[in-house]
DNA sequence: CTAGGGTTAG
């Protein structure tokens, strides 16, 4: 008698093998699924169901995947600190949750942790790790990726690690590594190509940034619209319009603004920079849509020709295209206000943020609020400000309330603020400079003298 | 197959 064979359903087209007894769902298929999606709400019911059914251990390191990549960096921890999850793409994925979220301290905290729980990173691994570095400017840990990279021969397939490893470089202010690195690697792209010349451009090296964009395209590697972007910002930092309008020329030929929203808003403030406000308005107005980088790039162009009232004629016109201003859209407005002198307007936009558009200013916004009151001589103004501000502690406010009493020569309210800016940050040597020199210019050269030596002593800079 | 690299306005 033969026996009956049943037929096997290949999980990856539907997630349940549905032959087997009792229809046991594949699970890991299905949180696979979740995790490519993105899908957080059902990973969630998943892991409820796998719960339920006690087959958590066996599943834990999909999930945590799955929660990193849904950016749930909290759920995902819990499992992994509650199970032995011997997954290194479970570690790598919460590695590269916090990089994105920002968080690379704790990145470089779970990186020495797994390997001391015996898992060994491998180059996805590192390739989050050199971004972290980047981030926090952290060369040395950098080094020692880049040495274990080299031991174990990691970049010899493996074009993403390269390009990685040339942003670290970059992004450490180590150009000259960057480009040393770039130049050995066994595999570059554009990609690898335009860290650097980011890299160039980040660090106001505009015409090295030039200079490699000539390069790459003598290599036949042709720049996309992330390279563009980069470039035109170059071409803004040195006022290369005849460049810049090259370059805009081949962006619409190859018709990357329809689909870019980035490129538009550089393309404006290549022409703002470059003094060209008719030509900056003209490619505003025919972008196919406008976000407030683009409108904050014209409104800059504006203010930074001197031309204060046309800069808040296009911060109204934005707010009628339905375009909420952002944090950095009013910063740039209230500079704009400050320059005017018009601070009722200016506090009437800062208080539009919570009122009209709901939305939560952030700490710079609240510096340049300080700024607008203070450099207008409303020193009790500002002070009321930042009393009712839902958090003080940043350095920003009390620089900028002790700038503006350095302007007016305001020894008490200085004091106040030099002692505020001291507790949040004892090496805040911009605060201990302002503050002796509210001082020595109210001819109290020993009160100055004693905040010098403050400085000093604290080491700050 | 499930994790990874470059870009914008002050």
């Amino acid at each position: 008698m033969q026996a009956i064979i049943e037929p096997s359903i290949p999980s990856r087209t539907h997630g349940f093998k549905e032959g087997t007894r009792g229809k046991v769902p594949d699970f890991l298929s299905l949180i696979r699924a979740c995790t490519r999606n993105r899908d957080l709400q059902r990973g969630i019911r998943l892991h409820d169901d796998i719960l339920k059914r006690g087959l958590l251990g066996s599943h834990a390191g999909a999930l945590v995947t799955m929660y990193a990549k849904c950016d749930a960096l909290l759920k995902a921890k819990s499992l992994l600190d509650r199970y032995d999850i011997k997954d290194v793409i479970a570690w790598t994925a919460l590695i590269a949750g916090y990089v994105r979220a920002g968080q690379c301290e704790d990145a470089f905290y779970l990186f020495e942790h797994m390997q001391q729980k015996g898992i060994s990173p491998n180059a996805v691994t590192y390739a989050c790790i050199l971004k972290a570095c980047g981030t926090l400017g952290a060369l040395e840990m950098g080094k020692q990726i880049h040495d274990e990279i080299m031991k174990q021969g990691l970049l010899q397939n493996d074009v993403v690690l390269g390009g990685a490893l040339v942003d670290m470089y970059a992004k450490c202010n180590t150009l000259a590594k960057a480009r040393e690195v770039l130049d050995i690697l066994p595999l570059r792209d554009v990609i690898s190509w335009s860290a650097l010349i980011a890299g160039y451009v980040q660090w106001g090296q505009a015409e090295e940034a030039m200079s490699c964009f000539e390069s790459m395209q003598k290599e036949n590697i042709s720049p996309n619209a992330v390279t563009y972007a980069c470039i035109l910002k170059a071409c803004g930092m040195l006022g290369a319009i005849d460049k810049g309008k090259q370059i805009h020329e081949e962006i619409e030929s190859q018709d990357l603004l329809q689909d870019d929203i980035v490129l538009g808003g550089v393309l404006v403030d290549m022409y703002a920079k470059c003094g060209d406000l008719t030509k900056a308005h003209c490619v505003l107005d025919e972008l196919p849509s406008r976000n407030a980088v683009a409108w904050c790039a014209l409104i800059a162009g504006y203010a930074q020709q001197g031309q204060g009232e046309e800069a808040l004629k296009r911060f109204e016109q934005m707010q009628q295209e339905g375009i909420p201003p952002n944090g950095v859209t009013l910063c740039c407005v209230l500079h704009v206000c400050s320059q005017l002198g018009r601070i009722e307007e200016g506090h009437n936009y800062f208080t539009d943020m919570g009122v009209k558009y709901g939305l939560k200013p952030p700490i710079e916004v609240y510096a340049s609020m300080v700024d607008l009151f203070g450099r207008a001589g409303h020193l009790e103004k500002a002070v009321r400000l930042i009393r009712e501000m839902p958090c003080c502690n940043h350095s920003v406010i009390w620089r900028a309330l002790l700038a503006a009493c350095r302007k007016w020569g305001d020894i008490s309210v200085g004091r106040w603020a030099f002692d505020r800016a001291i507790e949040v940050d004892k090496k805040d040597g911009a605060a201990y400079i302002l503050m002796a020199n509210i001082y020595a210019a109210a001819g109290l050269q020993e009160s100055a003298k004693g905040i010098e030596t403050m400085r000093v002593e604290n080491n700050a800079w």
